[in-house]
DNA sequence: CCCTTATAGTTGTCTATACCAGTTTAAATT
DNA sequence: AATTTAAACTGGTATAGACAACTATAAGGG
């Protein structure tokens, strides 16, 4: 336990929290230390302990109740199969090797359809579309567009590597959920020749909008991905 | 404000705050009063009014930019889209009146991928295929397998109503979550029958496995629906 | 033995203050 | 006028206490 500069207290007692819990010192059900006791222990004032295990109860890691104490909970499901991925993420978790070409980069105005979905008034947006390869062989074609309000510089180079991570990292935004809506379609002439594909083979076509964790939506995206290569998996709770 | 016992001043402090967005006086993107002015403004120390503030933030309600101040969040979105919801409630949702036609029901010997799926070395399932209509329009077919070891006594009648109602209220289970695989298919001679469309036109097939709170799995379900009436939409969380 | 009553321990709420780090604005300087 | 600097904000972290409300346990009285 650093007193000084380099992480803040609260957030180191989450982390030694969070470890003993993992290495099992803690099991689901166990009451953790008072808050006096950790506040003495770890030379801080009350205050401070409960900073970190208000974060933790917010996170459903810990429960208190009131004249009893502070307990460990339930460990949640098996990580939800983290939700909102980009497809180069997608394609890591599920064990192939994924490339991008890009088709075209433009600026334009936005169509109706999208800028209501942003909610613009009026303005321009970005409009990226391009090849998505799964193990080398085209899996989807994909059109994003993005607010040029939000991301005043988005080049060529940002969007053929990863997006998420230049807008979580660089631009410091944090990007917060998505709404889906998946159906099937036959491909058209144009989604055919791109993905390799006859015209009236079944295509799974994926309209994402995506939002900040401010409610600012900052995303649409409409993929169209081979049916024979591609299924779609989430988890859900009731 | 009342400054003793009834309610803590910061549940009064967010009170105040909610009604103030509500009512429009701060708009979403606008910047609230700082803690300071919050603080003095309700005589209370400026640690009670980041509490109240506090709160809101986890609730998404603002957002904090560290310097320049807290702000008013976009109004989340509309009812996150319950996750797990059965036919009956899904059309309900979406304004629609739905039906069932049974189209047969069996105990059978679990089929390989279904035992697995169900983790049952051996055993029965109750195997129920039926058409599901809404607005008087065939909208998907879908087979259902169940354990006949978890619901001894399922019959037709059952069958024919809400069996997520039953199983929550008459057998007193906890439905909890499930995994979901979507795909885009051409419809078979089967389906395009049953569906009454053309054979070869795309269809949406989900096949989904529910599970109980403690973690066994209930149900498989093989659904095909059609793409022209049927859209999947769901919400996901980064 | 059962029931009541202290008592000690827990979280819940709150105060008044302090300093830090980042952002914006206004003043001072060039 | 443009640039730099300083001041005045903002939220972020932390202190050292205080009393209230609730719970469990141990002591005492019937």
């Amino acid at each position: 336990m650093k007193k000084n500069h380099p992480l803040p207290m609260y957030y180191q007692i989450e982390e030694f929290l969070k470890r003993e819990i993992s290495e099992g010192t803690f099991q689901a059900g166990d009451m953790i230390p008072s808050e006096r006791e950790l506040s003495e222990r770890f030379q801080v004032s009350r205050m401070t302990v409960r900073q970190a295990v208000s974060n933790m109860v917010n996170d459903g890691i810990l429960y208190r109740e009131k004249g009893r104490g502070t307990f460990v909970a339930e460990k949640k499901i098996e990580q939800p199969l983290k939700g909102l991925t980009s497809f180069t993420e997608d394609m890591k978790l599920r064990g192939m090797t994924s490339a991008t070409r890009l088709l075209s980069f433009d600026v334009m105005q936005a169509p109706q359809d999208i800028a209501s979905k942003l909610k613009l008034e009026e303005g321009e947006v970005y409009a990226v579309k391009r090849i998505r390869f799964a193990d080398r062989q085209a899996m989807a074609v994909e059109t994003s567009f993005l607010p040029v309000s939000l991301l005043p510089d988005l080049t060529e180079d940002i969007v053929q590597g990863s997006m998420y991570e230049y807008m979580e990292h660089v631009l410091d935004l944090t990007i917060s959920h998505a709404r889906q809506e998946i159906e099937a379609r036959a491909a058209d002439e144009n989604e055919g020749t791109e993905l390799q594909i006859e015209a009236g083979a079944p295509v799974l076509h994926i309209e994402r909008c995506s939002y900040l964790d401010n409610g600012i939506p900052f995303e649409v995206v409409k993929s169209t991905y081979r049916a024979d290569r591609y299924k779609f998996i989430s988890d859900i709770v009731r």
